[in-house]
DNA sequence: CGCCGAGTTGAACTGAATCAAGAAACGTGG
DNA sequence: CCACGTTTCTTGATTCAGTTCAACTCGGCG
């Protein structure tokens, strides 16, 4: 995939871009191949890049008294940063790690704030992508205030079909605000009535 | 407050907006003074209205299985809507009901898609409002996550703290997703150990 | 006054967590 | 391609935070 046909595929997902910014763009972009459990963000730093997934997964997780929780997945065509860090400037709470070998691009806060103050139709863009992100997290809010352990793994399902055989089931059960156990033993049949 | 003053206050809260986009922009809002337990929404309309809470405050909530659930407060000088349904046009899943008196701006859909196509200016307004409200959702995400039932209490009065004077208990309960009951005994300084 | 909604208190119950042990799958080097 | 260690997942027993149900108190208001 050439960076033109990858800024084109962003452009046809999110909002579209004018030609002019399109070219702008990709000369900022870099191509970042990495393998499995590669690390992108490490906690305390200030991490200002986000992360566009053209290949592979990700996830953003808390390390907290020892506990790894994880806060946020990424797939194929879809963003990933420390969202704290990124739009605070503060020291990333988050981790993020690859979870299979990838193929990401790279974008700096500073690239995206010059490209949303130049072009309206960037502004756009990033517009449109925090408005996904927070119409995301309006549902998982909804999942956590609403369903038990069972109704949010099939929730997850339902959005996510595959995950359960790309992620390993301690991240799920912690997305899902669940231990291991509790989901192991939703996935046994056995233990229906 | 004049709409000059209140559009002045917007612009200055969350990002500046050239002249000409707040003189265009004044003649759209239209200025609401609506008591206490007025609904702004009912769940089942396709709303497509978004509010600015000049004095007041109120709230969304879910009707669910016979529960009141709120999902979401709105203080002044800021913007209250049914996400949902602004954002993706279906019908709302929330009530929205005033908890004060209280004085509003109402803005639509398309005077707000309009002013974001016209001016750039306006769009990173949009921008910058929907990225506050991730970063409220993101931290309400990791509050249930990592904060027993003590604790969620103590972080909103540390965000709000005079929010228990102002709101029902039983709003607030809900909205951390605690039971009444709960809440109450955790206010009660004699169940401490 | 007496009623009504909001909040409190108590007792029993429960979904999920925790603790503990073992089984299965995975991958890495010989 | 197999053996071995590590990681991932399962299963069981026990515990606990918070819910549920029910009765009661308090304060405001017609």
């Amino acid at each position: 995939m050439t960076k033109e046909e990858i800024i084109h595929k962003i452009s046809e997902t999110y909002s579209p871009l004018t030609l002019e910014c399109q070219q702008e763009l990709s000369e900022y972009v870099s191509i970042l191949s990495l393998k499995k459990n590669a690390m992108l963000v490490k906690e305390g730093q200030y991490s200002d890049k986000s992360f566009f997934i053209l290949k592979g997964c990700a996830r953003a997780y808390y390390l907290r008294d020892g506990k790894d929780i994880t806060d946020w997945f990424g797939f194929e065509n879809e963003f990933i940063s420390s969202i704290i860090s990124f739009f605070t400037h503060q020291p990333s709470p988050h981790y993020i790690e690859l979870l299979e070998d990838s193929i990401l691009i790279e974008l700096s806060r500073s690239q995206i704030e010059h490209l949303s103050n130049k072009y309206h139709d960037f502004e756009r863009l990033i517009r449109i992508i925090v408005t996904k992100t927070m119409l995301s997290q309006q549902e998982k809010i909804a999942s956590m205030q609403f369903y038990n352990a069972e109704q949010k793994y099939e929730n997850i399902l339902a959005i996510r079909s595959d995950i359960a055989h790309r992620v390993p089931l301690t991240h799920i059960a912690s997305y899902l605000g669940i231990t291991l156990e509790t989901l192991s033993r939703i996935r046994n049949p056995k233990n229906r009535i």
